[in-house]
DNA sequence: AGCTGATCATAT
DNA sequence: ATATGATCAGCT
């Protein structure tokens, strides 16, 4: 249970293998950390926890979790059948981005390495005896990098044309947009369909049901044919 | 029941 | 305000 930064994936990877199968409890005993009765006022509580226990580095800095290496950490909440409970968040939302290049994209370079870790999210289930699953080191392969790269296509174009406000989570295939603030009445800049600089809720883009319960899918599938 | 829009905590 | 970590909760 060290907390210093892994130097490679293989590394990581062990680390990972280390926590597989344990509680949430336990991982916060090995850190001196105290766990809430409940998420509702610590969303980001077995994000951060998780972070620690594998010695992700950046914080809240716009950087990799794992800058070494280049590898990006996000939880996966699952339900009862081992299904995601809930969309991931990716980043946020450049507003003012006109001409920007999904090469050079926050969503592409923060997608391009994910360990993605299951965790047992049932709201039956007491947080402390929620365990850890089988991390997923993965790249998208090439259609869902081109379902990415389209989603982000059509958002952007959007927003560089003055459309914000026409954005709906209903948009985009893996991609979507929704806001992400502490609430409703917290603005930032944006462009304004006639150029002018408007006023608007920020937003971040987060990662479809769809993508991630895909990503298990193909991960077991591996197993089965590994085992096999 | 699933999804979209809203919200909570913390660091810089 | 903006970034990180996300989940909540009302509506369809």
């Amino acid at each position: 249970m060290s907390s210093s930064a892994p130097k490679s994936e293989e590394e990581l990877l062990g680390r990972c293998a280390e926590i597989a199968g344990m509680e949430l409890s336990q991982l916060a005993r090995g850190l001196n950390v105290t766990v809430p009765a409940n998420l509702r006022q610590h969303k980001g509580w077995v994000g951060q926890l998780l972070e620690r226990a594998l010695g992700a580095s950046a914080g809240s800095l716009s950087e990799p979790d794992f800058q070494l290496i280049g590898v990006e950490l996000k939880t996966l909440p699952l339900n009862r059948h081992g299904q995601p409970r809930e969309s991931t968040y990716v980043c946020t939302v450049p507003l003012r981005a006109v001409g920007e290049r999904w090469e050079d994209s926050w969503v592409r370079n923060k997608l391009s390495r994910v360990l993605w870790l299951p965790v047992e999210s049932e709201p039956d289930i007491p947080l402390g005896r929620r365990r850890v699953g089988q991390a997923i080191l993965w790249s998208p392969d090439e259609e869902q990098a081109r379902i990415l790269h389209r989603d982000w296509e059509e958002l952007m174009e959007m927003i560089s044309l003055g459309k914000i406000e026409k954005i709906t989570a209903k948009q985009g295939v893996y991609l979507q947009i929704r806001p992400k603030a502490a609430d409703s009445h917290v603005h930032t800049h944006a462009i304004g369909d006639t150029g002018e600089q408007v006023l608007t809720n920020p937003r971040g883009f987060y990662l479809r049901t769809r993508l991630t319960a895909e990503i298990l899918n193909s991960a077991h599938r591996q197993t089965a044919k590994t085992r096999g």
